[in-house]
DNA sequence: CTAGGTGCAAAGCATTTGCACCAAG
DNA sequence: CTTGGTGCAAATGCTTTGCACCTAG
């Protein structure tokens, strides 16, 4: 089931809730995080749905053109994506630089937003920058590569 | 002039500072920021110094791997190096989603440092990670494209 | 000499695009 | 019936690799 919201965005952008729009989106509904194209595609085959691989690479890019998902960069080569949790302005990542494993974390984020949301105010005066959103990530080594 | 300190580390790790190496060099110590590949290799021949850009690719990625360059990633769909200065351990940017363009600041570094180090050693005892670096981006319009 | 480096061309991958066909408003 | 959406295959673009040749220690 695709949320009441969802449909909204969709027809504010003039686009349809296709079944293979809903689909991807069942697949980050259920607990998938930072997907690549591919692996979304695998789910969607999982599933049983027939969706193209072109169809899949096109709507992830339209999803996050509306806001709906975020492509975040983990330097494996591809592009991941993630569901932008409503109450959430922003969200932020753990890497394994040997293994590829991502961790994802939600410690001190008030604190973190206080400080972000200074730090964007000040660059956003001095670099004349309207901006709209911030990504950080930490590179180290997971537990089981230490 | 390639300078000693990367002597030392080219041969620590048992490599040659070899012609193409300290050119690649030279052209990020010149001035130049967050270049990739193709841009570095046309740096080159600017220069006359003819560099196979399969060399270029192989040399950034070794460059990378010896801690004197480091990967950055704009979302262009490839990736983008610049020079890690000595006395630096973080480097972030601001990235115009419309154009491509990339600023990189420095406001209020020590307080970000302060507050990211806390925010790590939390991280690191908290997820059993050991963090070796971070990066911070930016997404918004820069002052041409408001 | 001998391992490390390089250039060139070919190969590899992730992603995009052209086009004919399908489907919803 | 007309615009938007999709599948398929071909094309693209960045990056890597295989291999023969070159070069510094």
């Amino acid at each position: 089931m695709v949320k009441r919201k969802w449909k909204e965005i969709f027809h504010s952008f003039d686009k349809r809730p296709t079944p293979s729009r809903c689909a991807i989106l069942e697949v980050f509904e259920e607990g998938k995080r930072h997907l690549s194209a591919e692996e979304v595609y695998e789910q969607l085959r999982r599933k049983n749905k027939k969706v193209g691989i072109a169809t899949v690479y096109r709507n992830l890019d339209l999803l996050s053109r509306m806001g709906i998902l975020r492509r975040v960069n983990f330097g494996d080569g591809r592009e991941h994506y993630e569901l932008v949790q409503p109450s959430e302005t922003h969200h932020h990542h753990l890497v394994c630089v040997n293994c590829g494993r991502v961790i994802d974390y939600s410690e001190l984020m008030d604190e973190e937003r206080e400080f972000l949301d200074r730090l964007e105010k000040e660059l956003e005066k001095k670099h004349n920058f309207r901006i709209q959103s911030h990504q950080v990530y930490f590179y180290g080594l997971c537990k089981n590569c230490q």
